[in-house]
DNA sequence: CATGAATGAGGCTTCATTCAT
DNA sequence: GATGAATGAAGCCTCATTCAT
């Protein structure tokens, strides 16, 4: 039997999974209505980026969406734009790892545990049409050579590495065949990409059964011969 | 045995491929001047884009990266943005398009053919670092409700079902196991972008290697039973 | 022997001094937490302004450096931007009137009295590193057409005649040579200015040497013949 | 008898001079018509900031008074409001330089030139009213850390050095009594800044007569015992 | 008294595009 | 064909100020 998949910190697979991601722990004292502003104003860019791209989310377009009555009001609760991007891509990542954890978590084995991240992932996509369009938006887009950008890549780094140790443990106890888990671990973070960027395209797309078909996909791609 | 892969419009399976993008057909009647004029900006505006990112590439960074005296003479080759965008991803497909085609053709069998499809496009990667991140780029930020994407997105379409077909007739030919094609089809063209934003981010990254992984992934999952 | 230089009202030459500043005095009622309040943010408007600059003496700013929670504060206590402003004016008058009279006072005839005026700026420059940068600066920046500047430059110009009858007297005594009292004032007062500004640059400059070769230069160049 | 007091470079005492000014010379490559539109620019910005103050030299305001149809056309040929006010400290050094310099080169020994250069300074601010005002508020307002700043402060550390060394070989020569050239070039400086933002408060001023009074001041001050 | 969220004006800058030369 | 100056919109951000709590 394998070990655990989701720990606390890095639980998942994935582009698009991060539980500790840095956000607000920085600045704990913050008040209630702050918070819910800034929430507010994080889910409403969420919107705005997924629906019509990271480009024409500025300032303006996400305030008259918010119905706030000026940019001011963004700058104010953000220390600018990139402080809002992170936050967004904190906030996916938060919703995201907590759906696909207790999904992750309810499956026994190894082999289970892959399917069920990949369903859950998939399930989550058709729960919350916005998130995952969002985040491939920012993550493109976010400026170079910014602490942002840097920050996040790194989590990705640590992601990729826990995720192929996560298929190595697995390989070491017989449960999956032999491959490059890194190279798998990106190519399951690249199919969930690819199925996010499709349903936008295609709004009957049936994700469930994508979830289905891909953990299908996967599980015979790895398993022992 | 399969049908032959490639035809000349559409040759391949994945975001990547598609040979008849519309371009400069249209306006046959072109100087060679300004034919080169075009294929230079259109070079450079690759390199922009890959490297510092669609909002970078402004026409002002185009044209210096270029020693360009002006963005005025962008502007009088291209219609526009959009239409210079339009030309990089003709540009980018055509590349692509002529790199894969002929090893997908000198390969044998459907299932050989899938094999060398995945493992020529890794193979482009290797040897034209710009183009493939260049088209993740400028995709993912077309503007919407513009000719120039719906264009796009009705190539992918036809991409992807030509690709899900082959697949299909491989099925049926008794070469490849049970499974959606278009899921399988969609998986393919994720892992293919997911090396292609992995290599910007690990330099080092062995994309041929990634190629071979790949290769073998897609072939133990496609297996007939 | 000359009168004495230094009345309560308008006691010395120079852009520098100026003992009944406008100030809180039409406001005889106020609270001592308020009072202190109000000095607090004017000293460290004084700081901020020295060393930042007036452009950087935001609110903001201000709030910030004096560990205030919001700008709202400063508004509460002060009219605007150019009441803080004209505060600081006037608690830097009033600290350089308090250490400068006692030395011209203590001075024996008009010559002597000079010299100590020049030394006395000098050695509260020394003193009080901020308090004449931030002079500058505020005069500088005040804004053109408000009451504040108005009051300011009137009393600049009854100081500046106030010196210059007072040099005018030790004429009429003997005591000076021949020449033209306002521009002697003049030039008085920008030389110390212009040592404010040196010392900012240079910051081990000796400003207690300045003086005392600024006394001498002054003092021969107003020698009777 | 002392040496030459200006040279090409750097030709005489004071805040306000300095010949070889960093400005265009690195970008030789000007066509006549950016040129043109850069003094248009320049020379108006010149006449707002010391009408108006730096704060209100805002591009709107510049471009207004410069009957500009917008602020981009500002933002299109200069780098930024840094590089305006760099131009603006240039032109001004350059057209104070060609005025006092025939001036200081026509005055024969070196208490002559130095009558000459203060007169000289005295006769421009009545012939050029806005220039020198225009300087002492940019120079006050350079915002800090910039390489604007370091690089003016240095020229004036180098001018100070250049006039001080020539208040010296005067001293040697016999001409000048003993004092420390470096702080009577400090107090000429500064008395000529005085008379600049007096003449502002007192447009009737006679500053002819100002230059020959002063002349007088620093003549005595510096006579041979 | 103090707070801090909200406001709206204004700042500089960049952009794609146009047009006279 | 090519140039480069000009345009005007839009971008993000900072500011002083107000006001409900």
């Amino acid at each position: 039997m394998a070990s655990d998949l989701p720990c606390r910190s890095r639980c998942a697979i994935g582009l698009l999974m991060q539980a500790n991601i840095s956000s607000d722990e920085q600045r704990s004292t913050r008040t209630f209505a702050e918070a819910a502003r800034r929430a507010q104003i994080v889910g409403v860019a969420i919107k705005v980026v997924a629906t019509s791209g990271y480009l024409s989310a500025s300032f303006a377009r996400i305030a008259k969406e918010a119905e706030l009555s000026s940019t001011g009001i963004i700058s104010y609760h953000f220390a600018g734009k990139d402080d809002l991007m992170r936050e967004v891509i904190a906030e996916v990542m938060r919703a995201v790892a907590a759906h696909v954890q207790p999904h992750v978590e309810a499956a026994v084995g190894a082999r289970e545990k892959l399917r069920a991240y990949i369903r859950a992932h998939m399930s989550f996509l058709a729960g919350h049409p916005h998130h995952l369009r969002a985040l491939v938006e920012v993550v493109v887009n976010l400026p170079r050579d910014t602490p942002e950008r840097i920050e996040f890549l790194e989590q990705l780094d640590s992601i990729l590495s826990f995720n192929a140790d996560y298929l190595r443990q697995g390989q070491a106890a017989g449960e999956f065949g032999t491959f490059d888990p890194r190279v798998v671990v990106i190519a399951i973070q690249g199919a969930i990409d690819a199925v996010v960027l499709r349903k936008l395209r295609e709004p009957d797309l049936d994700v469930d059964r994508c979830g289905h078909e891909m953990a299908g996909l996967f599980d015979r791609a790895t398993r022992p011969a």
